[in-house]
DNA sequence: CGAACCCTTGACAGAAATCAACTAAGGTGG
DNA sequence: CCACCTTAGTTGATTTCTGTCAAGGGTTCG
């Protein structure tokens, strides 16, 4: 079983160059488990027992208060969530829910603390992953209040393309109310927002994103290293935005 | 001179239990320097070559973009900031500029990558810090997604009061503008906001904060551990919310 | 076939940004 | 020591934006 599992996990920048015997005691308690969709893998507030890596599927991570729930990340292969609160062995600030079928590694948390404590070049991929999920939520903040509702839209269809190979056209790698969720707005807003994109450069049919005036629609997004990552980084990073990269999402 | 700037730094958390032999290698080819008020100590996009370390002072850590500016953390002593950007040598994503005169201390962020790699005690300490940072910055966005203005300035509001030792009055600890940026508004707003809370038991006059209901303010702010942080935490956490701790604020 | 649920659209109310004017306080230089 | 200048803060009027409420279309799934 940890040989299965190792092979998936070897993908993962956080065990790149990991001596065996440390992969080895991180998995040996480790479950690998499969889940249906809509299932809530976290809860904010509970003890942060497991460090999670997500093999296959999709996860959204969101934060609730007073009623409202906003989603903070939506989460793809190959890589972590709620790294921090496992190495700090603190409370989960934000939960987690399958958006579709998913396998996740749990590893307890306690395993990752001593092996970071053991192995220096895994402490040292803890930090640098650890900085990536940093910089996201950063950017994710920046974001936030440094760009209007049309320009983080326009912002975030760009980047996607861009992730995609600047690709004129594809589809939308979540629900529309989860992406007004995650920019901060609600989906009635995103509904008209998307609408409004058209006479600058940007058609949405349904699922569909086309890019129909690429220079003008570049004008109005704006993308900005400090604002939107190089697209290495963006893969880097544990809890980042959402990385469309499979074939479904490619236009037709 | 090492030794003079090594006691100061033994109080950062960061340095806890840290060899001495790592260091001084941290040191050696450090800066100990005072600035003005109102100096930038580092400028967004630039290559982080250091890691700063504020010993005195305090520091607004802000972002632009097209004109735009937001506040988004105030350090003060003895914390770090912008750890993230040197551990993975990558651009700085927010700039700092002194709000008084600081003492600061800039550690080449080649030693302390070298450092991480070799003692591994000091990385498991990165990783405690780093991800208060990353927590910190969860709290922010949090903040600014879930609660509305007067909440978010309510529990501002109350959160520097708890710190203080739930004393019922203090003094404003950084200019309104700034409180207002850092919150994701305009001076204007925060300005009428700020009376409008009178009514709901916080009085401010100038710099003054008075809290004269508390049973119905705390209602409003309805603080929580997952958007405010414990008091402890909120204490290591490098870049973090401004904690006002100098006998100034103090209410006469 | 019906029941959810997502998305869209419209009408409206509320909140926030903007623009402008004014006050107050602190610092500078005569 | 005072006049002046700069800047933070406040207040008001106005516009723009955003959330809310309500209704209807379309899809999926049992």
């Amino acid at each position: 079983m940890i040989d299965a599992i190792a092979e998936d996990v070897r993908k993962l920048r956080l065990f790149d160059g990991v001596a065996d015997t440390t992969l080895r005691k991180l998995l040996h308690a480790a479950y690998d488990q499969s889940f249906p969709p809509f299932v809530k893998l976290v809860e904010e507030g509970a003890p942060a027992d497991f460090l999670h890596l997500i093999l296959e599927g999709m996860v959204e991570v969101y934060a609730g208060a007073r009623q409202r729930e906003s989603t903070m990340a939506v989460v793809r292969p190959v890589s972590t969530f709620i790294l921090a609160a496992s190495v700090r062995d603190a409370p989960y600030l934000m939960s987690a829910r399958t958006l579709q079928r998913s396998r996740i590694l749990l590893i307890p948390s306690a395993d990752l603390r001593a092996a970071i404590a053991s192995d220096n070049h895994f402490a040292m991929n803890v930090v640098v992953e650890l900085a990536g999920c940093y910089r996201s939520m950063v950017r994710h903040a920046k974001n936030l209040k440094l760009r209007s509702t049309r320009e983080r839209i326009a912002a975030y269809l760009l980047r996607q393309s861009r992730i995609l190979g600047n690709v004129p056209g594809y589809i939308l790698p979540v629900e529309k109310r989860i992406l007004a969720s995650y920019m901060g707005m609600t989906p009635e807003n995103l509904s008209r927002a998307l609408k409004s994109l058209a006479e600058d450069g940007c058609k949405i049919d349904g699922q569909r994103v086309i890019i129909t005036d690429r220079a003008k629609f570049e004008a109005l997004a704006d993308l900005s290293p400090l604002l939107d990552g190089p697209d290495v980084e963006a893969s880097q990073a544990g809890v980042s935005l959402p990385l469309p990269l499979s074939d479904l999402q490619r236009l037709a």
